[in-house]
DNA sequence: CTGTTAAATGCAATCTACTTGCATGTAAGG
DNA sequence: CCTTACATGCAAGTAGATTGCATTTAACAG
């Protein structure tokens, strides 16, 4: 458990429950983006009951707090990815078998400024993936 | 109902319905992506009685064949505008009030091909949304 | 360490988006 | 018209996510 992330949690007014640390853990030892339900298996599988609706909960908070990130693929269900220590990047998903890829780069940063003068909006997010084959499903 | 799209129906083996030709004429007179439940709600307007479960399917079939496109702002539904002759584009979703804007413009051309080379992935499409305050909202 | 309290959790019920099965209706072509 | 494959409506079912509420627990003051 990273002392950045307690410090967080407090700052939000947030405890540090045996269920927060159990799933920043699970997140922590995926690379890539894992729905709710994989994050309740790795629960599980780490002998550490916790409520599924705990876990949307959590999940919830912490991404109010900006700790965890959501990634959307067009799956019907979002994905989420510890955000502490990790560069700002996008992701590649196959549409074959679903494998997904991190994509270490953002082409955003230039644009995001021209949208915003605009739009008039103040843009503070944005979502981008891609769709493709990988070689195996070619 | 533009010639386009008939032809189109017709080269998917697909019949030009009642319900098809006022599903596409809602998505037609709007210019943003809405919902399903919106394009339901328009046809119950325009007194063409139609049933929600034929809106779903007539959208992925559309979407299947290319006439209408799905797009993802992180409010747990997909949304959906036409595709014929409008330009490839993205958009902006306010956070505070949900307003949308399209964006008429893409930066992901040349950034594809780089991807591809480094994942040997063959890219198909993308997801760029972006999300932040409008002057209302701010 | 102990008592207090606000926050967190588990469980059950509920909601919403979406899908499926099947009997009936209808567009399209001959 | 007649035929038939495709499309639709209705009802039921599924899956992801949310809510209400009684109980538990982390945090902190004393
Ligand atoms: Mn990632
Ligand atoms: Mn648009
Ligand atoms: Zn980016
Ligand atoms: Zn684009």
């Amino acid at each position: 458990m990273e002392a950045a992330i307690a410090k967080s949690l407090k700052a939000g007014g947030k405890k540090l429950t045996r269920a927060r640390k159990a799933i920043l853990a699970v997140l922590e030892r995926n690379t890539l983006p894992i729905t709710v339900a994989e994050v309740h298996a790795g629960l599980v599988k780490a002998k550490t009951d916790v409520d599924l609706v705990t876990v949307y909960r959590n999940l919830a908070m912490l991404q109010e707090l900006g700790l965890v990130n959501a990634v959307g693929f067009q799956e019907g269900q979002m994905r989420y990815e510890v955000v502490h220590g990790r560069a700002h990047h996008h992701h590649i998903q196959c549409r074959g078998c679903g494998k997904i890829l991190d994509l270490m780069l953002c082409p955003l940063k230039k644009l995001t400024k021209l949208i915003e003068e605009q739009t008039r909006f103040s843009v503070d997010g944005h979502a981008l993936e891609f769709f493709g084959w990988c070689p195996q499903c070619r």
